[in-house]
DNA sequence: CGCATCGCATTTGCATACACAATCGCTCGA
DNA sequence: TCGAGCGATTGTGTATGCAAATGCGATGCG
């Protein structure tokens, strides 16, 4: 197959086929551009990745194990397709992993980890009046993952990421709406005012509030947009 | 490859062989039947399943995406090592997933799955009394699950029973250690305890701790039974 | 005209074949 | 004697081929 490419001038060749074909479709589906209960076929995936069906299937394996495809047996596999009230149970779900994993935080931090969330959130202001939706998100996901780490308990903070990285495909519109962005950033003050006295409760409190709350702005997204069958 | 057989006597060849190996491989990592840091030799696996190193292949990428094996690229996947601080981690993790399910199942159960927890904790007494282990194995396992259930956030309780699952393998043998037994069905009341009284605060807190215990006694047998190199 | 059944096409699941990377052992040199 | 360089071997990564199963359409029957 085309295969005669023995020069890696194209920069992104390194790495297994199987990885870089999974990291694509993660991201696809993560985007939207693949849309939820999208048929993925296997000699189709593998002539737009230039690739064999091998690796395809590793890679589709993969996000089946990860819950981001169904694959039913002998049937082929479909992006998986997400009811609302599933995706309302994952954002439950990120909303109390999110507050065990800030209340463990408050009281295991170091202070050069809470100087650097602190710093996280002062950069945020600035994006927040300017209105800049991809930066605050990218902003967001650092601020939250600086959490997970100041647990100090990388088991949990690999699921948060993973459970979060999940969820994803639905969370980016939300924060498009409105002045979500500006009461994003001040339940984030919040957190940090809670995490600054020491107080884990609290701040686990109000994490769950903060997820709860963006979780309730996606679902009137959902409800205002919604469309036919899924 | 001896592939000759078209009847079915055997019983147990439905379903994807993938599948299958990904099974059994499981259950031999979760016995430890497969040791912790083994090798997984691809082809020496496909002899002894009698099938090619395809399926064996798909089974191992699922597996590592479930934490089970690692596979470094070219260089073979050996069954996930654990470190005790790693095991120590997923236990609290474990921990403060289960008291996170217990609050919103305090909350949230119905009558119905409230009077069958009920049934699953009296059935466990004569099991404590006799010292069946792995009768009360199985009904911690069920008492467990039911309280997931009771969430009524079947992802929640997907990602616990995932969580709980990959901490199986290490969990087995701590309650063979003398009295655990009894305490473990005494935490159990007390959490039953928070539930009927309907303080799903009071029964997190108390299913952290029984959750903690565990890893606890767990602990106390690891530094025991110390191995070389684990 | 509607429905069941048979046959075909498509696609998955598995086997096999091949290429390259990593490791191990050897030899050669200091 | 020890270390470095180099080749052989082992085993992973990928491609391809083949068989079985599923779904669909056509055809025949009621």
């Amino acid at each position: 197959m085309a295969n005669g490419f023995e020069t890696e001038d194209d920069g992104d060749d390194r790495g297994l086929l199987s990885d870089r074909i999974r990291n694509a479709l993660t991201d696809e589906i993560a985007t939207g551009t693949l849309a939820a209960g999208a048929a993925l076929d296997e000699q189709q995936l593998a002539d737009r990745f230039g690739a064999s069906r091998t690796p395809v299937r590793e890679a589709l394996r993969q996000l089946a194990a990860g819950g981001l495809v169904e694959l039913r047996a002998r049937r082929g596999g479909v992006v998986a397709r997400m009811t609302p009230e599933r995706i309302m149970e994952m954002f439950e779900t990120v909303a109390e992993i999110e507050a065990v994993c800030v209340r463990l935080a408050a009281y295991r931090m170091t202070p050069l980890e809470r100087s650097h969330l602190i710093e996280l959130h002062d950069l945020s202001e600035p994006i927040v009046e300017a209105g800049n939706f991809d930066a605050y998100d990218s902003l967001n996901r650092q601020f939250h993952e600086a959490i997970y780490h100041a647990t100090h308990n990388s088991f949990l903070a690999e699921q948060a990421i993973a459970v979060r990285n999940r969820l994803n495909a639905f969370r980016r519109t939300q924060l498009r709406q409105g002045e979500r962005l500006r009461r994003s950033r001040d339940e984030h003050e919040t957190i940090m005012q809670a995490i600054a006295e020491g107080d884990g409760e609290m701040a686990s409190r109000r994490m769950r509030a903060h997820m709860l709350n963006a979780a309730t702005s996606l679902s009137r997204f959902i409800e205002t947009n919604k469309p036919g069958g899924v």
